[in-house]
DNA sequence: CTGTTAGCGCCTTCAG
DNA sequence: CTGAAGGCGCTAACAG
């Protein structure tokens, strides 16, 4: 089975390879009808397929974006690719999609197998880990974009939540209701990773506006496979919280663990809040309330920008875009 | 800022081409120690990076591998990409994943798309709808294997599940429970799809066991929007069913939206088990029974068949590889 | 041990 | 309108 290439089809329409070069590109002016019909029909018999990756060669260009992921197993992350992808699709573009486990290692070698791999953009929820390495990918202009967490003193385009704003929209919504002693739980802060940091700072803040008074050990964070301990430590203190608003997907999870194990109630026992939307809070008993964020449109402006990169559009506007969060009201607070 | 390229690291370092690639390869046995210091120092210096395409084209290899599915959407889909993706990525390979979205037509675009940019195999969930493509690809020995889901009288390697065992785990488990009156929903089956048909041929196998009459009007198939009507069907029958087994995990989030809608019980209401693991199984009130996929197993074996392929091992073996399912008794039934 | 030489498959001037 | 020629960046003989 030996491929079949340019060089066979124009032998088999007795023109030269240029020409069905041409015809490849849609360049029909430069060839006769007769020609092109030729040519068309020796493609169809031959079932010719150009080889993309000699085009690339020539071209510079792959078509092809990296999308790195932090962790792929939020479904934040998710929801994100899906949105990413269709948009690229619609362009022309495949994705090829890494998750860096929020290891800085892991993500240094995706960045550099993407790059080798020539692919035209990347877009990536950084891991912090490799900031010299992010800046010389910007000094290089090599076209990327971050998402979901911002990177100090890096002149790079990011698209995130506006974290303190989610915070906040749950802490009114859990005062609204008449709770004081609430806390927050989160996965671990040690790298400093912003929506994170971002997600407390707001909690503190819409505590204060309210002037309740912050307790730090209603603040909890933990690596995901120590928060069911979090947990523990919340509620055997001597005044747990009636209210938690868990920071992302998993660690609502753990926090519905929790509460089912215990055989607490939500809300008489526990209020809750999530940030992120969880496939089952709608017909979860109760169903749960959640903070959601704007999938579809951070990606497509992601997307958006990339694209801009890309075709080296300059665009004068801010660097770092945050987008807004919802809150969706059910049973749950 | 220009590409800098094997030429400009020989001229740096003052050796040929040829001698960069061999270090580039680690071919070291072909150079002095010292040319070898010098290399590295000007690859270091000049921070060069090798370019894949250039390679790929030379060596008709991309270290790519495509993933098709056939719905994403599907909880399975993801932990089976998450679990390719992960054995690909120890052997150095990336994939691209693309979803089909139950389109022909899109999976036909993705196949010549992921073949022209000449990944070295693809790992496919077919839609069954391009018979005379998969056969194309077969004849031309082109590695890919099938997954999910098999097409008749093709000889193409395929993964799937125990599908009648799985549906006879289930209903065993209803019919233990002391529950006759057992429908099955599943989504729809117009294309054929076979493990849909052969879930519910394992239904039909197991009450015909346990000579429990077959009730047509038990057996629900439906597009994912037009589930809730199909449940509304059943439950305002003369007789409504007091078990459900809901065929995949968008059919459970269905039927459970359905059932809390209705405000019924689980189980004493209405029993229900799931084909297939979701994540909130354990920690939904009642806690879900569900049958549950080897997703792991499946991939390394899909990953495994296809390495062999492309390596050109040849295996005798048979070409259909059912696994086992396994049954998760919590507290729906 | 190192350099020279041909391509891989395609695209792109540039003559004819 | 069509063809010849060169080159993208890298690899792999094959000489030296």
């Amino acid at each position: 089975m030996k491929k079949i290439t340019i060089g066979d089809v124009a032998k088999h329409a007795n023109v030269s390879k240029s020409t069905v070069s041409q015809y490849l590109n849609k360049r029909y002016e430069y060839m006769s009808e007769r020609t092109r019909e030729r040519v068309a029909a020796s493609i169809e018999e031959l079932d010719y397929r150009p080889n993309i990756v000699a085009r690339s060669l020539k071209q510079k260009s792959t078509f092809t974006i990296g999308v790195i992921v932090a962790n792929i197993l939020h479904s934040f992350s998710t929801q994100i690719i899906r949105a990413i992808e269709n948009k690229f699709h619609e362009q022309g573009f495949h994705i090829i999609v890494c998750n860096a486990d929020d290891e800085p290692d892991k993500e240094k070698d995706y960045i550099e197998m993407l790059m080798a791999k020539q692919v035209d953009g990347i877009i990536i929820f950084p891991t912090g880990g490799n900031v010299s390495l992010y800046e010389q990918m910007k000094k290089s202009a090599f076209p990327i974009v971050f998402m979901d967490r911002t990177i100090e003193d890096i002149a790079i385009e990011t698209v995130v939540l506006d974290n303190d704003r989610a915070a906040q929209l749950a802490i009114d919504q859990f005062v609204e209701n008449g709770y004081r002693k609430i806390a927050i739980v989160t996965t671990s802060i040690i790298r400093n990773i912003s929506p994170r940091l971002e997600r407390i700072q707001g909690y503190k803040n819409a505590l204060e506006r309210h002037q309740i008074q912050v307790n730090p050990a209603y603040i909890k964070t933990a690596e995901p496979d120590m928060l069911y301990q979090s947990l523990e430590e919340l509620f055997v203190s001597e005044e747990p919280p009636q209210a938690i608003l868990a920071a992302n997907d998993i660690v609502l999870m753990e926090v519905l663990k929790y509460i089912k194990k215990h055989d607490m109630k939500i809300p008489e026992d526990i209020a809750v809040i999530g940030i992120d939307e969880v496939p089952f809070a709608s017909f979860y008993t109760p169903s749960l309330t959640t903070i959601s964020q704007p999938t579809i449109e951070m990606a497509h402006l992601a997307v958006k920008l990339l694209t801009n990169q890309i075709n080296k559009e300059e665009t004068g506007k801010p660097s770092v875009y945050r987008l807004q969060p919802t809150l969706i009201q059910r049973g749950s607070c």
